[in-house]
DNA sequence: CAGCATCCCGCCGGATACTG
DNA sequence: CAGTATCCGGCGGGATGCTG
């Protein structure tokens, strides 16, 4: 009955679980998402490409992504400062993973807004 | 300086956004991987497997799948109710990319925790 | 410019009890 | 067995104001 051996039992330890854990936020893969495309971004950069993000979440998201290695993050000492983001070679391997959802959502938006309707 | 030409403009009719929004709960992605794994399961299988998942959000979270069109149900006329939960062709077509990150996962969970412990 | 601190609301999701 | 119904706490995350 069971097709591949994968493991998605208890909590600590089960790297599925703990990925989705991580990326099940609001921001993070979508933070991933544009630094791919845009190699290097300032803070503001990033929250005028969001749009509808805040100072404080992106400020946490960035926090974290850096924290877990998939974003470095590059102060200039200078005044104004200036402050610069980017993918990690981690956060460059994970991308492909990532681009191939968005390539699957683009490609199915349409019809899964169609069920939905239908459900009503 | 940009790569792709993805848009990830505010959040109505963007594919990425909305998919990320829906897979972003605790329970969605990983109901879809374990269908993807064992064809075909009753509620009850559905809730041994995952665990720690209740009741409600079990129940819940095949509601949404259903409705997206990504999850079957399959009701057998009896007492006691039997209940099928399989994928539909939507949710098997979505399935190769779930397992992707599943793998990046299980290839790079070792990383990001040995990154978080040299952070504290 | 790039944050940090604080307040506070919404709702996700757990616990529990009840049905066809 | 496979659900509903309800109650409720925690925390994700928005809004606002303040700094180096």
């Amino acid at each position: 009955m069971m097709k591949n051996e994968i493991n998605f039992s208890e909590t600590e330890n089960c790297p599925v679980r703990n990925i989705l854990d991580r990326f099940g936020d609001k921001w993070s893969t979508l933070v991933i998402l544009i630094l791919g495309n845009y190699d290097t971004l300032r803070f503001n950069e990033l929250q005028k490409m969001i749009g509808s993000i805040s100072q404080k979440m992106l400020t946490v998201t960035l926090k974290k992504l850096e924290t877990d290695g998939l974003v470095t993050r590059k102060v200039y000492a200078q005044v104004p400062p200036k402050v610069e983001y980017s993918l990690t070679d981690l956060g460059l391997s994970l991308l492909p993973k990532l681009e191939s959802l968005v390539k699957w959502a683009n490609e199915n938006m349409h019809q899964i807004t169609k069920n939905r309707s239908f459900s009503k």
